[in-house]
DNA sequence: AATGAAGTGGGGAGAAGTGGGGAGAAATGG
DNA sequence: CCATTTCTCCCCACTTCTCCCCACTTCATT
């Protein structure tokens, strides 16, 4: 079962590239590839292909045909297939770009069952946030 | 199996022609070809040939025959078979365009099985109240 | 130091998207 | 049935962008 761990400051060059973590390159190397797509709050989100599939599939539970629909044309456009190129990086399209206030400074983290693209400042001041919200560490 | 995900901005031109995204355009030609038809609300809808025929097999099941007329005589004639031009372009019939107002500035969205068609205006308003509603990405 | 893996940067060929001319088909009118 | 106009579609041209390739740096390990 895939897991995604760690914090990765990264830049996005001036082509719109990212490098994916090796630790993340070798999980979707080692599935059927991954979806790249808007994420909750100003941040992107990378899923397995099979995972995303899951998620997705359990959100569509319930809903009237109406719902759904919306839900669908909301879900399916802001998401695109990760391919990466031989160095391992991955094309941030500008729409998506755009959506998270990505710039340059970028921060990936993992989230157990994905992983986040940040733009760097706006990490740190979302956990800082957490920080004041009296968030701590449970271990 | 196909899968149509993105958000293309793209321009119909004064000869109602537009270009069909590359990545839509090879599974249409990996295919037995596909179906442009009036979508649900202000869009065209395309489809791929076995997808579309498995879709109006289920909308059929447990009409009654007039309902079925009806369904048949609303369905088949704004369908049109998409071919593509050398520069994997597609022509919009007049009734169509005029059907989904679509003018110059066209944005193409894909949605899990079929991809649509929209005004960009209209695609951004839609867009807009779905925000209003309180819908966000789940991911 | 030498080696290899990971991340970053940039040149350049080919693909993708856009625009328009023009021949032949189809529709329209006498 | 022919003439004229309209429309469809094939072809060529141009611009932009994507993606493949090569190269350099840094860091960890030996």
């Amino acid at each position: 079962m895939a897991m995604f761990l760690g914090e990765y400051e990264h830049t996005i060059d001036t082509k719109a590239r990212l490098a994916v973590p090796a630790k993340y390159r070798q999980q979707i190397q080692a599935s059927k590839g991954a979806v790249l797509s808007k994420g909750m709050g100003t941040c992107l989100a990378v899923y397995l292909f099979d995972r995303w599939e899951e998620k997705s599939n359990e959100l569509v539970e319930g809903k009237s045909s109406e719902e759904l629909r919306d839900f669908e044309r909301r879900i399916y456009p802001s998401a695109t297939e990760v391919d990466l190129d031989a160095q391992g990086r991955m094309v941030i399209p500008a729409k998506l770009r755009t959506y998270a206030h990505l710039t340059s400074e970028t921060t990936i983290v993992g989230v157990r069952d994905h992983f986040e693209i940040w733009d760097r400042a706006t990490w740190q001041a979302y956990q800082e946030r957490l920080d004041a919200e009296g968030n701590t560490v449970p271990f």
